[in-house]
DNA sequence: GGCACTATCTATAAGGC
DNA sequence: TGCCTTATAGATAGTGC
């Protein structure tokens, strides 16, 4: 009996979610609509990082378009000012904080960049080495079954046995080619 | 001889992810991983949505202990300056330039921490993947053997060239089990 | 304390109304 | 335009090392 199986033609009634690459979405409509799910599932989360964490979380976005919108548990006014301690405080940082603030915020920037990259670079790592994972997996899968034949114990095979035996080894060439 | 073909009787290696209410973590380990698994999260998120819609994304995040943490595209003074249209505008901004230099770089040090985060996760990768290959590279040694054979095309072999070739696999049996 | 893994839950890309 | 649905991609709770 043949190592065919019938795979059943059922028919999809959505093609579900599918993978996209993490780049700027090119269509508008797309890219609006994208935004507001994600805006959505962005706040959410930082809504369950709070309660859960008991943490003090605050997420502003800016839409393309330049509309606002914010979340902030307590606020976003308290984290923020939390976050940048007024000047008032520092009385003796003026001069050299200024400087600072301007070599650091470049710097922020490049850095804001290069993490960024550094991602992509591990997501496209993460990629090859699944890839690699997936050939590896079939090909352990062709090896074992491989193994299975041989304990099924070629040597007392008869001759029928033995061509039957080929057959199924040629079906699973595929596999490993 | 023969190893057995029945299905191995695999357990559970894990419960996987089960469902939780949004309230705060009762246990105090649990809840500092939560907290860093999810800020992780939200910080992708983050950048997702900065990176897809082109939007201008800030999070900030303090831990129940006070720690900071932060993600900005293209940084969070500037998006929070925009969120407060007062701060950065009018001209005494030495203070507040001051200001902005203090929390940048606060801002550097956490992403100069998560670069370097980022930067170890990559060479672990790789190291990772050089090992995975390289166990790889032996596996596939067997399974190109085993292509090569079939390659040979066994529906042609006679029961002789069948018989030295079965006998050929017992010889690699053990390369692939 | 971090990493790896798995099973499972959740977010969401596509589509349709 | 905005809500539903579907199917799948992605996030993560629990666990062991």
């Amino acid at each position: 009996s043949g190592m065919a199986m019938a795979t059943a033609p059922r028919r999809r009634a959505s093609m579900g979610r599918q993978k996209i690459e993490i780049r700027k979405i090119e269509s508008e409509e797309a890219r609006q609509v994208c935004f507001s799910k994600r805006r959505a599932g962005l706040f959410k989360k930082a809504s369950e990082l709070a309660v859960l964490c008991g943490a003090e979380v605050a997420a502003v976005v800016f839409s393309p378009a330049g509309k606002a919108f914010s979340f902030g548990h307590p606020s976003v006014e308290a984290i923020f000012d939390r976050f940048v301690p007024s000047a008032a405080q520092h009385p003796g940082a003026v001069a050299a904080g200024a400087g600072l603030g301007a070599s650091g915020d470049r710097n922020l920037a490049e850095l804001n960049r290069q993490y960024g990259e550094l991602r992509t670079q591990l997501e496209a790592e993460k990629a090859r080495k699944e890839r690699a994972e997936e050939a590896m997996a079939k090909e352990r899968a062709a090896g074992n079954q491989m193994a299975a034949w041989l304990d099924a114990d070629l040597r007392d095979m008869g001759e029928e046995e033995l061509m039957a035996f080929a057959a199924a080894l040629v079906e699973v060439q595929a596999a490993v080619s």
